[in-house]
RNA sequence: GCGUCCGUAGCUCAGUUGGAUAGAGCGUUGGCCUCCGAAGCCAAAGGUCGCAGGUUCGAAUCCUGCCGGGCGCACCA
């Protein structure tokens, strides 16, 4: 944990700008705490003599020494060094670093905001398979939640199902029009053991998207559908919700497989049945946010406009060069412009699309709406109930907790939907919410598609997209690698690694570890990349267990375990006992020669857990905290190489060394549970 | 066309809200298992940071314009 030096440099930096360089607070720069490049640099280093030294008109290095002298002692600091090209460098008391991190008695920052978090994550329409676009969104998402209970703030989890969309009703027009199923059958179906249902709906949609492009009258039915889902109570929507209830119980089981976990199913039709949609409707129309088209394409429909605020009406003319030629751009587009866009919210056959749908959900989650959802339980897990709204008053049972009333919502979704999010932040500041519109974050991140290679591996080279660089998943076209099938097969390859390498174990016992190496590898390979990066997905690279991969990881983590298991066996101690000998002990061995600065360097590198963590929350970069863990376990392992602990003979050298594994060990097996990961015994 | 994202080593990607000598994985080549587990380690080769201007003490990073590509711009979600 080194936020609270930072937090402690930071503030005595602040305090001698003011009273010797008699700068007022408010007009200081941001104090940025860097790492240095290389050790003999110090530990931290500060570059705010840069940003002063056209202020003050002084060269940074001379900045950087007054700047170094004026700030004194201060605790845990053991020397700050002003460099020649003017960086002021901070070397840190390692001993009483180690010592403090080892035990645990580094008191934590104060939270600045203490607000309920809602994050919503996973959100697959209830009609197929979970695949592998769907576990970028949960392994994100998961992630996220993760890294904000870290920080100690409270979160809701929340995965919102569209049981009344089209999608469904697609799957239920197969059933029923191309099956001639009716409820029972379906039934009768989902409860056939020899039958994956989500797996059946995942062919069964790609057929019906067939069958529509056989003839376009077909879309007929769709729409009669949709509006019979919609309004309830008949033979369609019953079994529409079983579908639904079905599936969703599917991506349960596999997100619960890779360690996702929700606290409230927001379920779409409930938001319908308890008419929040209407609520929301009647203050958006008497806002005139929402009006009545008349004419045009979309008479009869109930239409927002589009603010078109990313306009450039504002011509950067500060940042443009100073002897650049006036634009002439301004007057030229004075034309009114009469493409003006509007986004239908109620189509003109009555039903709702998606945005109104949504824009109630968003603006019961700010606990804005006047309006709540009954809920009950619908799922057990661990003893502890799986809740989901629901439109009925429960009778008994349970009590549920405080649902909603965020004060911040996080809503993971691909890139492809930036500008429905959009909507939807736009519609909280026309109601008056600016706040809450500032605090609506779009989580938004690229999509998956599949690499050439394991798309003419699955069959589907020939389909399409040949002459682009990768190609595009489509549940409509049943095109793409299902979760389970990918989990499945990471599993085998695991099993298979674990019993070559510990021929001796039980196979259900190296099922077990082969599991969390599959969940592993899966998992930080979604969330290594950059959100902004299209990941082209390829089962080989995927498969992969060395190098940048979770396993890489893991094996770290499972050889300190070892270190200390002898440990244990043959000398009888453990982290705590050698925590308490380390007081006796000369800092030799942590201050003195090159293995000491490698040694103290694997500490600090260790300590930076909760920095790279806020860092991934302010970026929304789960891949800061991938990156971080795996420089980490490199700097282990080659530690692990170079300064052996069982046949080190000075007791003292060997307990240090046994300190700094035992720190890090502890922070990247945090690391990896943030990003759902678990460490095996063995592997 | 408008909006948005991406362009860094053969391939896949990092690059800490402008900072110290551009890094890593894979692949290639060559080493290291009587030595805490070789899912590992060490070393070598590999770069006009898409192009051109600009801002700055300092630019892969910021600005402008181009070039190439992805995605979005539905009475789907």
């Amino acid at each position: 944990m080194i936020l609270p030096v930072h937090a402690l440099v930071r503030t005595r930096l602040q305090h001698a700008l003011t009273h010797t360089f008699g700068i007022p607070e408010a007009e200081q720069p941001d104090i940025a705490i860097e790492t240095p490049p290389r050790r003999a640099l110090g530990d931290l280093a500060v570059p705010v003599a840069f940003e002063l030294a056209r202020r003050l008109r002084r060269a940074p290095r001379a900045i950087a020494q007054e700047l170094a002298a004026a700030l004194g002692e201060v605790p845990g600091v053991a020397r700050i060094e002003p460099a020649a090209n003017g960086y002021v460098n901070f070397y840190l008391d390692r001993r009483s670093f180690v010592l403090a991190r080892l035990r645990g008695t580094v008191p934590a920052l104060p939270l600045t905001d203490t607000g309920k978090v809602i994050v919503e994550h996973t959100a697959i329409n209830p009609n197929k398979a979970a695949h592998i676009g769907h576990l970028r969104n949960s392994a994100l998402g998961d992630a996220l939640v993760r890294l904000l209970r870290f920080q100690g703030r409270p979160v809701e989890v929340q995965n919102y199902i569209d049981d009344t969309g089209v999608q469904v009703a697609d799957v239920v027009i197969g059933f029923s029009e191309l099956e001639g199923r009716d409820f029972e059958g379906v039934k009768a179906l989902a409860d056939d053991p020899a039958v994956r249902f989500d797996y059946y709906c995942w062919d069964l949609y790609a057929k019906v998207t067939e069958w529509y492009e056989g003839d376009k009258a077909r879309l007929q039915v769709r729409a009669q559908a949709m509006h019979a889902i919609e309004e309830g109570g008949n033979p369609l929507a019953e079994m529409g919700a079983f579908v639904a209830d079905r599936i969703v119980r599917c991506h349960l089981r596999t997100m619960a497989r890779m360690n996702v976990d929700y606290d409230l199913l927001t379920w779409e039709g409930d938001i319908l049945r308890l008419h929040f949609w209407t609520r929301a409707f009647e203050e958006l129309k008497a806002l005139g946010a929402v009006f009545l088209q008349t004419e045009g394409r979309l008479a009869g429909c109930w239409v927002m406009k589009i603010e078109d605020d990313t306009a450039a009406t504002d011509a950067p003319a500060e940042t443009a060069a100073a002897d650049a030629p006036a634009s002439p751009r301004q007057e030229l587009d004075e034309e009114p412009r009469e493409d003006q866009r509007e986004k239908v919210i109620v189509r003109s056959n009555g039903t709702v699309t998606y945005v109104g749908k949504d824009i109630a959900n968003q603006f019961w989650k700010f606990g804005l709406l006047g309006k709540d959802f009954f809920y009950r339980v619908f799922d057990e897990r661990g003893g502890r109930p799986l809740w989901a709204t629901t439109s009925d008053a429960p009778s008994g049972g349970p009590l549920a907790p405080s649902f909603g009333h965020a004060s911040a919502v996080y809503n993971v979704i691909d890139s492809r939907q930036a500008y429905l999010q959009e909507l939807l932040k736009q519609s909280l500041s026309t109601m008056g919410f600016p706040r809450e519109a500032e605090r609506s974050t779009h989580f938004s991140y690229e999509m998956v598609a599949l690499s050439h290679a394991t798309a003419r591996e699955l069959g589907y080279a020939d389909t399409e997209g040949l002459g682009k660089p990768f190609v595009e998943v489509s549940g409509r076209k049943g095109r793409g690698v299902k979760a389970d099938d990918l989990l499945d097969r990471l599993i085998a390859t695991a099993t298979g690694e674990v019993m070559q390498r510990q021929p001796e174990l039980p196979a259900a016992e190296a099922r077990v570890i082969a599991e969390a190496i599959a969940v592993a590898a899966v998992r930080y390979f979604l969330v290594k990349f950059s959100r902004g990066k299209v990941i082209a997905f390829d089962i080989q690279e995927a498969l992969s267990f060395e190098g940048d991969t979770g396993p890489y990881l893991q094996y770290a983590v499972v050889r300190a375990n070892n270190i200390f298991n002898k440990l244990r066996e043959r000398d009888g101690v453990d982290a705590d006992t050698i925590t308490a000998e380390l007081d006796t002990l000369s800092p030799d061995a942590l201050t003195e020669g090159d293995d000491a600065d490698e040694l103290w360097g694997l500490v600090l590198e260790a300590s930076r857990l909760d920095e790279v963590v806020d860092s991934a929350i302010r970026a929304l970069e789960i891949a800061h905290l991938a990156k971080f863990a795996f420089t980490l376990a490199q700097s282990f392992n080659t530690f692990y190489h170079r300064q052996p602990i069982m046949r080190e003979e000075r007791a003292d050298v060997r307990l240090w060394r046994a300190a700094a594994v035992a720190y890090c060990k502890r922070q990247l097996t945090q690391a990896l549970a943030l990003m759902g990961c678990e460490v095996p015994g063995r592997m």
